[in-house]
DNA sequence: GCTTGAAGCTCTAGCAACTAGAGGATTCAC
DNA sequence: GTGAATCCTCTAGTTGCTAGAGCTTCAAGC
């Protein structure tokens, strides 16, 4: 029980992650595990706070749990190249940016529904039957 | 068994939807249940490729389930007017604009990092330096 | 030292929206 | 009548947490 030593509510206070998620990261694995107290409570120290900062960042990002978990692989090993990083952040900026194309296109097909309709009955609503048809 | 009849794998090859997510949206209540042959194998009619249609449509339009649920109980009542579905349409355009904001702000952050990453050791990696930071 | 309330513990179940697989029954064409 | 294709039900898994029940531990104040 060193001095810097965190409980999990200060872990949680000080990196924004709640509680249950950051026992959960334990369970499956992407935190180390804490340190118990004779009680058997959590005691984390300076390292987990910023390996959780760092997986918190990730999933902000988007990354899945197993882009995280590579990711957090390839941070570990210090005179890696950063290719491998670099590839799955290219990696994911793709799926990004092919959902950012989907959106668009929904948007617009909203968009469009939603000013073809002038009111009136539901049997003459341009949106019902723009959602009824196949192209 | 009238011709029209169709059976699951019918159903879904006429509307691109699974016959698992048939049998789904069954359970669910989505889709009316459809009439059984003696065997206990479903049946569906013209009615059910429409609701289906529609269903779809809504999907991948992003609405959810309860979303669709919704339009298609105002899309039944014929002669109610169509303002509950614009709507749901606009607060639906509303969320999906949400989402665009933020995967833009992914995009652009993620672009960042790519782009500062010059190979090297992960030890220097302007990748990983930006997950280890939280701003 | 004792009390008390906050914070911690484990375990289970739930969310959305399906999807996959096991193991068996039905249907249909030949 | 046979064999392949299709269908049936039921259960469990996916992703990434989150909520709750019921119990224990900790720390501060008296």
């Amino acid at each position: 029980m060193t001095q810097s030593d965190l409980r999990i509510g200060d872990l949680a206070r000080r990196t924004g992650v709640g509680a249950a998620t950051i026992r959960y990261y334990g369970d499956i694995g992407l935190l180390p595990e804490a340190g118990r107290s004779e009680g058997g409570q959590r005691h984390y120290g300076p390292s987990h706070v910023e390996r959780l900062t760092f997986i918190k960042r990730c999933r902000e990002l988007g990354f899945s749990q197993d882009d995280v978990r590579a990711l957090l692989t390839h941070a570990d090993q210090s005179d890696a190249s950063c290719e491998d990083v670099a590839q799955l952040a290219k990696k994911h900026l793709e799926v990004v940016r092919a959902k950012l194309a989907t959106l668009q296109v929904l948007e617009n097909s909203l968009e469009y529904m939603v000013h073809a309709c002038h009111g009136g009955r539901i049997e003459d609503c341009r949106i019902v039957k723009a959602l009824a048809n196949h192209d």
